[in-house]
DNA sequence: ATGCGGACCTGTTAGC
DNA sequence: TGCTAACAGGTCCGCA
C-alpha cells in the first residue's frame, strides 16, 4: 500500500492527534506476530508512557514516547486508524488504548507490515532503518550525488529509484508516474542517464511525492488515513494501473510490463 | 558487488 | 455457480 506520500499522510495525521496529552493506557496484541515476531515487552514497556510526536524514516513511522520510539512499517496493506470500541475489524492485529478514551487500531490483512521498538532517538540502531538511502524532500539528496551512485549500474531505471539503499520513499506506483514527468523509460539502464537526467528526473519524484501528499495519498484498495478517509491521488495519475488506456498527454497507448516482477507503466510518446 | 527470483500473507478479480 | 490462477502499495534472503 503505502509509499512515502502515504506514510507521510499518517505521520502527519497521527502526529496532530498527539498534540494532545496521548498516554498509553494498554497495548493490547492479537497475535504473536506479523511478518516478523512483535517485539518483547511491547505492551509493558510502553505502558504509561506518553506519545509525543511521531516522525518518518523512509516508509518507516517513528513513534516517539519519553523513553522509546516504536518503530511502524505498513508494508502492502497495513494501517492506522482512530476507533470506537465497536468497531474493531477482522485483521486488526494491535489496538493502543489511551487514558482519555482514545482507542488506535493497526490492521493490516497481508500482514506484510511489522514493528521495532528501540530506546528513545537510537532508531538508527534497528537494522531495519541503517541502510537506508537519500530522503528524497530533503536537500542533501542532489541530482549530482544520484548520478554518482548510479555509476555503473545496470538495472533498469526504474529498479534503481525503487532501491531504498539508493533514495527512500519510491515504490511501485510514484516509479512509474516520477519516470513520466521526467520523460524516461522505466526500462533504460540506469548507467545511460546524464547528469541533466537526474536534474530531471530527481525534480519529478520531488513533484509526484508532494503532489501526492497534498491530495493526502492514493488509494487503489485498502489505503485509509487515520480518519478513515481514502487519499485523493489515484485520480492524477498519468500512467500508473492504465495500460491499455491512451496517454493524457499525447494520446498514444499507455504501454506495460513486469519489471523485476513488479507492473511498470509508461508511455512511448511521452519517455525516451 | 550486482541482479534476479522466491518467500512472506490474505483478499479480490478475471477467466474458464 | 464454482474452481483456479494471477495479481496487489514492500522488503529480506539466498543464489548465480
Amino acid at each position: 500500500m503505502p509509499e512515502l506520500p502515504e506514510v507521510e499522510t499518517v505521520r502527519q495525521a497521527l502526529d496532530k492527534e498527539f498534540q494532545k496529552p496521548a498516554v498509553i493506557e494498554k497495548i493490547q496484541l492479537l497475535r504473536k506476530d506479523l511478518r516478523v515476531p512483535f517485539p518483547n515487552g511491547l505492551a509493558a514497556k510502553l505502558r504509561g508512557e506518553r506519545l509525543l510526536a511521531v516522525r518518518r524514516r523512509a516508509k518507516y513511522l517513528l513513534l516517539d514516547t519519553e523513553n522509546h520510539t516504536l518503530i511502524s512499517h505498513l508494508g502492502m496493506t497495513g494501517s492506522w486508524r482512530w476507533v470506537q470500541s465497536n468497531e474493531k475489524m477482522k485483521h486488526d492485529h494491535c489496538y493502543v488504548e489511551l487514558q482519555d478514551g482514545r482507542l488506535l487500531a493497526y490492521h493490516d490483512p497481508r500482514r506484510f507490515g511489522f514493528f521495532d521498538l528501540v530506546s528513545r532517538g537510537q532508531e538508527l540502531k534497528s537494522s531495519w532503518i541503517k541502510h537506508l538511502g537519500f530522503e528524497p524532500l530533503f536537500p542533501e539528496c542532489t541530482a549530482p550525488a544520484l548520478h554518482k551512485k548510479a555509476k555503473g549500474r545496470q538495472v533498469p531505471i526504474k529498479n534503481f529509484i525503487m532501491d531504498q539503499k539508493v533514495i527512500v520513499g519510491v515504490g511501485n506506483i510514484y516509479a512509474s508516474e516520477a519516470l513520466f514527468l521526467s520523460g524516461i523509460r522505466p526500462l533504460k539502464k540506469t548507467l545511460k542517464l546524464k547528469l541533466t537526467d537526474w536534474e530531471k528526473l530527481l525534480s519529478a519524484i520531488r513533484k509526484v511525492l508532494s503532489e501526492s501528499i497534498e491530495n493526502k495519498g492514493t488509494t487503489l484498495r485498502d489505503y485509509v488515513q487515520p480518519d478513515g478517509n481514502s487519499g485523493q491521488f489515484q485520480q492524477k495519475l498519468f500512467v500508473y494501473d492504465r495500460g491499455g488506456h491512451l496517454c493524457r498527454r499525447c494520446h498514444t497507448k499507455i504501454r506495460s510490463k513486469r519489471l523485476a516482477g513488479r507492473s511498470t507503466y509508461w508511455c512511448d510518446g511521452c519517455q525516451k
